[in-house]
DNA sequence: TCTTTCTCCGTTATCGTTATTATTTATTTT
DNA sequence: AAAATAAATAATAACGATAACGGAGAAAGA
């Protein structure tokens, strides 16, 4: 491989001038960027990149932080994510941590010894491990999607969580149902914490409660839905509605009614959470909240991208705007 | 920051030592290292990598060409990479070129900056500019579950593309299908070429014919699946049985017969291929091919990390063994 | 004509690490 | 105790690109 020195030598100039011809050609005369530039070409020379990023101390890269690329939803915000980060000429380390926090600290200490000039955490977990803490306080990050428990630092871009359940409570109550389930996500998660709010607030406001026992936690995962469908569809008197905090979940839920049997929406309505590309293709169509995910992944980039750049976030916290869209799997309750 | 210089002055010693300490702790006086750790402890210094990786001219990062990381089976096989990789200190780039040459041009490129040690191409082309041909020569690129066309070159991890889809024909003629519709991939794939082939050796084995009317071009997406489904109901003879090329087409074309208010298997059969998650999801359950979407993944990468070590390649062809799961999509001919 | 200003380009230090070579110190052998 | 050997450490030159600085020469102004 050719370096900078051999096209210096081939075009007589010294490394500075081929250094400037190619980083800011109206520095150089004419007939010196057509020389240097045709050794370029002779050489066929590319800039060693591993250099200029070392001489600059920056990596052109951020880490992201996804518990599992291949969940759909987080596939499209990675999507916005690489498109962002693509346009103002970074690139993006894939750090699939299986929601394991020892992967978790592995790929956020690329941060730490300038692999990486930044991260994005999908997770709702602060991905430093403890004995990094002190070195991680001036690494920029952003949280995406999720929120990062207890930790109110990191800008956050996220959707409007709370006010999109409400929504999904709101059209189910419209269409009569009054016994309603939910599956959640891992307790622990704060979206989780703000759709049920979201969701109980107008429950509670249409004197409804939501029983305890309705209320099963699921792992955004298909099998989780299904299982927590059987938990609900066996319970003594069983939702006429499910509310699921994800696509897959509801996708595994009418998976599992339908086994039984029963009909969607006839007996029992299931609402998701997303709207992946699937969600429209289902049978019965799903009805669910529209994320705009590649824009939450964008968002999130050009957000990260200025705190790298060493400006504040405009913004801490950027709620987007959901959308509910019914389609067929929420029908009239005929209890 | 800090660096091997402060932790070397702290700790009394010079950064040779400081490097030799961390990298082979052996090599130092059981005194000096002590020193030397808690120097390191005390600063909280983390190498640069960023330095160690100019040093030995090597990113320790590949870039992977995937032509949408949103599609469930590509994500799959980047779990594998990604896993793969980090086994052996490799960092995983994340290139969606969302199928357009140029993104590939500007992804494969970085492997030509030393900002990649090496590519594995998801996609059936060639991914380098043309310009780029001669350097691109040195590069380390695997082919993983495509094939680039008319370039044997390269090592390819794929599956036993023919195999299964015999697999799939001999299934459906089994069940008493005679005329049979495919919804293919992109004309221009080395294996949408193989599936035919070998769907196609068994349909001329049972003296069976493919009417050239039944075979129509998909994208691998669910509503070119549907579009695909929707040309082939309307032929003067539509098929008993279709098979889609992905699973995405199979989903796709189920829901478009339904809509018709036709019923699966009932009045036609659809195999899909890749066996994702959602296929078992399905109502009917999707009849499919198995891949090893993860293993693939791996061999790639584990291959690829074979050439950048300087070996060449155990196999050129590793083709790996299908499975065919039959669920309740595809049933016994009515007709 | 003599400054002054500007354009263009070369010299060189620098980034943080590792590898090579040289040197010191400790240990063993005679 | 001297010599030979081994072990531990230090000094320093790379790696390739960039940026700060400065010098030479041309153009412009006094």
């Amino acid at each position: 491989m050719s370096n900078i020195r051999e096209v210096a030598r081939l075009s007589g100039v010294s490394v500075a001038t081929v250094s400037r011809t190619l980083k800011d050609p109206r520095l150089v005369s004419p007939q010196t960027r057509e020389r240097v530039l045709k050794a370029v070409e002779e050489t066929g020379y590319r800039p060693n990149l591993l250099a200029r990023n070392f001489s600059s101390g920056k990596s052109y890269a951020v880490v992201v932080l996804v518990p599992n690329v291949a969940n759909p939803f987080f596939s499209k915000v990675i999507r916005g994510i690489e498109q962002a980060a693509q346009d103002q000429g970074y690139s993006v380390l894939l750090g699939d941590t299986q929601g394991k926090p020892e992967r978790e600290h592995f790929y956020a200490g690329m941060a730490l010894t300038s692999q990486a000039d930044g991260l994005i955490q999908l997770d709702c977990r602060y991905p430093f491990a403890e004995k990094d803490m002190a070195l991680a306080a001036s690494v920029p990050m952003v949280n995406a999607c999720e929120r990062i428990a207890d930790d109110a630092s990191y800008p956050v871009v996220e959707l409007d969580n709370r006010g999109a359940a409400s929504a999904v409570a709101r059209h189910l109550v419209a269409l009569g149902h009054r016994r309603m389930g939910v599956i959640t996500g891992p307790a622990t998660s704060p979206i989780v914490r703000d759709r049920l709010a979201g969701f109980c607030e107008v429950l509670r406001a249409s004197n409804l409660e939501l029983d305890e026992s309705l209320l099963v936690n699921g792992e955004f995962t298909m099998s989780s839905g299904a299982r927590g469908a059987e938990t609900l569809l066996s319970a003594n008197r069983p939702p006429s509605a499910i509310f699921c905090m994800n696509d897959e979940m509801a996708i595994g839920a009418i998976h599992q009614i339908k086994k039984k049997g029963l009909s969607v929406p006839g007996d029992i309505s299931v609402v998701g959470f997303d709207n992946i590309e699937f969600a429209s293709f289902m049978d019965p169509p799903l009805t669910t909240i529209d994320q705009p995910a590649e824009e939450l992944g964008r968002r999130a980039m050009e957000t990260l991208l200025q705190m790298i750049a060493g400006n504040p976030p405009e913004q801490k916290r950027a709620k987007l705007a959901f959308d509910l869209v019914i389609r067929e799997s929420s029908g009239e309750c005929r209890d």
